[in-house]
DNA sequence: AACCAAATTGCAACAATGTTGCGATATTAT
DNA sequence: ATAATATCGCAACATTGTTGCAATTTGGTT
C-alpha cells in the first residue's frame, strides 16, 4: 500500500488549517506559504489530505472550492453529511457540523454523498449590519 | 428599464434547453451551436437567462456548473429551493423538483439561498448496473 | 420603409484555477 | 548508511470564465 509521508510543506498546510476556524481555498493557503513550496505542491497536498480523510472539500454556491479540517467523531465510517454556510458578505465558509438535512428521495436513486450549502449572512456580518 | 431582445443565438440556446431533460453546461451548449455564435455569447446569454429567471444555475459537488430550465409554478416569487441529483456514472444532473430538504439552523444566521445536491447513481445507471 | 437608440455580438486579450510529465530531491524503513 | 519510493519543482498545458470595444442586430417610432 502507498504510505503517506510527512513533509515540511504538508506540516505547514496542516498548521494553517489548525489556526483557521473557517474553510480555506487553495489560493488562501498558498498565499501563506509561498516561500515554503510550489503552487502545484499545495494542490497535491490538498488532494492527499482529502484522500486520507483529514480535510474535506467544499464547493459553495458560486463554485468556489474550499477545504476544511475533518472533525472525527465516534463513527468509524467517516461521512461528510453536515451542512456548510457561505456568507455573501465576508465570503467565509463555515462547517455547520450539527446541521443535517432530512429529505425524502424518489425510488430508484442510490445516494452516496450529499452537498448541502446555505448562503446568506453569517452571525458576524449580520451584527455589523444593524 | 433594460428590455431583453430575441436573437438567433438566444433562440438556439432555448431550443437546446427545450430538448434536454437534464441540466447542461456551457460547454455542452456551445458544442451544439458553434456555428451560430461565439463562445462568449453563450456565456452572456446564460447570464441573461439566469437574470430573467428562465434558467437556474446549478453547481454540483465537483464544482461543475450547469444550467436547467426553470419550471414556474403558481407562486409569484420564484425561488430555486429544490434539490439536484448528480450521477457519478453518467455525470448527468437532474432537477428533483419535489425534493426539498428540511433542517434546523442555529440562531444568528440569515439564510438567503440554499444548494442541496445529492450524488450517486441515477435510475438509468442503477438499472444498467445490475 | 427608413431611422434610431440601445441591446447584443465577435474578437482578442486576459485571468483564475487546476492538471500533467518528468527529472531531481526528501523521507522512511531496514 | 542505503535503497525504494513518495514527494517536489518547474514548465507547459487545459479549461473555464471575464472584459473592453468596435461592429452589428433588434424592436419600436416616425
Ligand atoms: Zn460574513
Ligand atoms: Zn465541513
Ligand atoms: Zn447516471
Ligand atoms: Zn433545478
Amino acid at each position: 500500500m502507498k504510505t503517506t509521508r510527512n513533509t515540511t510543506a504538508k506540516t505547514a498546510v496542516l498548521e494553517i488549517f489548525g489556526k483557521s476556524k473557517t474553510a480555506l481555498s487553495h489560493t488562501e493557503i498558498y498565499k501563506q506559504i509561498e516561500d515554503v513550496c510550489d503552487r502545484v505542491t499545495v494542490y497535491r497536498i490538498l488532494d492527499r489530505l482529502v484522500n486520507d480523510d483529514i480535510v474535506h472539500k467544499i464547493v459553495d454556491l458560486d463554485g468556489t472550492v474550499k477545504y476544511a479540517k475533518c472533525h472525527h467523531h465516534a463513527q468509524r465510517v467517516h461521512i461528510h453529511n453536515h451542512a456548510h454556510f457561505s456568507c455573501e458578505k465576508c465570503l467565509e465558509i463555515t462547517c455547520l457540523e450539527n446541521v443535517k438535512p432530512s429529505y425524502i428521495m424518489p425510488h430508484n436513486y442510490k445516494v452516496n454523498n450529499i452537498n448541502f450549502t446555505l448562503s446568506g449572512l453569517c452571525p458576524n456580518c449580520l451584527n455589523s449590519n444593524i
